[in-house]
DNA sequence: GTGAATATGACATGAACATGGCATTGTCTA
DNA sequence: TAGACAATGCCATGTTCATGTCATATTCAC
């Protein structure tokens, strides 16, 4: 990392005029230095993986590898790149591919240039830059992916034990195995765990304990 | 709403220096007013159902019904209602659990007058303001939490609809009748899923099912 | 120290399931 | 157009499961 205090931002974009003028306006901002801007994620992996420039900004729609499918590439082998998404979508689930390839920013390509440097100083200095409406998108999607809390449940720390085996497939006989118990005390567990979870057989019981997060 | 362009924000801070402060120098800042300034989300509730400010400043650690709990409440009734959580707590339990209870948007106390100022405007324009910091961890936890990539499960359309039903609780009978076909064809479909999934019993292929996201 | 809850165990019976083989029909593709 | 795959269907056999009733020992609270 020369030049202490020089952000080095590698870009991979498709659209020359994008990617040209993106590279001329970060190499001439003082500040700011572009280690390379690439057409493609095949071309830009090797050198961005040698350089390891500090922020990378990645277009989403390209040819070849997709935008979403290179982060997930560069956090294989730096799993502390920032990379910042520079794109025109901002649907749910580009947004949603993004975050979880391993995305640390999401702005729209027509975001003014003031505001962008800014991000890449943000998305450097540790933060996730991105804009008002998207930011919004990630906490909904957030609170609908979110684990519900826990159901209360009245089974007893035995009684959990079992339901675990039966989640891992296991048969009565597998679970008395396991456990060291007679198959017959299997069976009176699974009977109490039935009726606690009113359900009637142990695929509604593994559905149950899966879904309410029981085990 | 009165005074058009004036942003009416209401306070629940039970600290009084802070709640004093925030509040003066809200209704002395133009472009803002303060519609009421609460102890506790119990004095809070009923004065902000009426009023309807359009953002709400919430502390995370009151006496006696904490702030998520608050956002939670609030929310029932409205929302719509654009929360701003402002407290000293940036662990990732609180932050998850503000988000996931409706907050828009998560501050440090410690944050200048000014960028509070614009948070509060952005949170009001459908943003969700946070510290950088606090953002990145949005991310993480949103990443940690997230749905893995549903596997690759060379499932046909139909066996995943049965493998639903299994999911669902049914029995070969139920899952006949739900879909209007034989039980023995249910039977051979299932005995699809179970090679292709490497699985021999219901509860396994639910367990399956859930965990690797095929349905 | 009585009662409630828990963990353990047994037995019996009918229902549901797992697995094998086999057949027909339609669709898509090399 | 032959072959692959999907969806539909039937039959047979053995296994596993669901559910009932009952019993004993332990623990913990009231």
């Amino acid at each position: 990392m020369p030049d202490n205090g020089t952000i080095r931002v590698a870009i991979v974009e498709d659209d020359d005029d994008m990617r040209i003028t993106l590279q001329r306006f970060i190499d001439n901002t003082s500040g700011f230095s572009c280690t390379g801007a690439f057409e493609s994620c095949e071309e830009a992996l090797s050198p961005i993986e040698s350089e390891g420039p500090d922020v990378i900004l990645m277009d989403i729609n390209l040819p070849g590898m997709s935008g979403i499918d290179g982060v997930r590439r560069i956090k294989l082998f730096d799993p502390h790149a920032n990379i910042l998404m520079l794109t025109v979508y901002q649907d749910d689930d580009n947004i949603f591919r993004s975050i979880c390839a391993g995305a640390s920013g999401y702005l729209l390509k027509r975001t003014p240039k003031d505001v962008l440097l800014n991000a890449i100083r943000e998305v450097h200095a540790g933060g996730a830059p991105m804009n008002a409406g998207i930011a919004r998108r990630v906490m909904e999607l957030f609170r609908k992916t979110a684990a519900p809390t826990p159901a209360e449940s009245s089974l007893t720390d035995r009684e959990i034990e079992i339901l675990q085996s039966l989640v891992d497939g296991c048969s009565y006989k597998m679970i008395a195995d396991r456990h060291n118990i007679s198959i017959e005390t299997v069976r009176n567990h699974i009977k109490h765990i039935y009726e606690k979870l009113h359900v009637h057989s142990k695929s509604e019981a593994v559905a149950k304990a899966l879904k309410e997060r029981l085990v």
